[in-house]
DNA sequence: CATTTGACTTTGA
DNA sequence: TTCAAAGCCAAAT
């Protein structure tokens, strides 16, 4: 059985663009539904070289990460903006419109 | 082995 | 509606 960390790695490669995935939904999605805040610290320490779309990755209120990621929330709204990501007037993300909902990688 | 650390979530006031 | 406090739990130290 691969590492928790493993799965969290595999499940963030499959988040389509234009999509966003909370870290609950990645959690629960790997059996683990109160693993949020291990979600948000296996992303955060994701080796670069694995290309993960971590930006796709917010909180449940479509927040995007703290200031001292991706050299802050303005980078880090550019990149989701270019993929066709939508904010609210103050600064979420269109949640209902952007969730990611098909989940159909398989077997970690 | 015990303690600390969060890019979280839920709950209750 | 907003906010603080309390759970949460795999890795790192």
């Amino acid at each position: 059985l691969k590492s928790f960390y493993h799965q969290v790695y595999e499940i963030v490669a499959c988040i389509p663009e234009g999509k966003v995935a909370t870290y609950g939904q990645i959690a629960q999605y790997i059996g683990r539904p109160r693993a949020a805040r291990i979600v948000g610290w296996a992303v955060k320490n994701a080796p670069s070289h694995l290309h993960l779309p971590c930006h796709r990755v917010v909180n449940r209120n479509g927040e995007l990460a703290p200031e001292h990621v991706f050299g802050g929330v303005q980078i880090q709204r550019k990149i989701l903006e270019a993929e066709g990501i939508t904010f609210d007037e103050k600064g979420c993300i269109h949640m209902d419109k952007h969730l990611w909902q098909g989940m159909h990688y398989k077997n970690i």
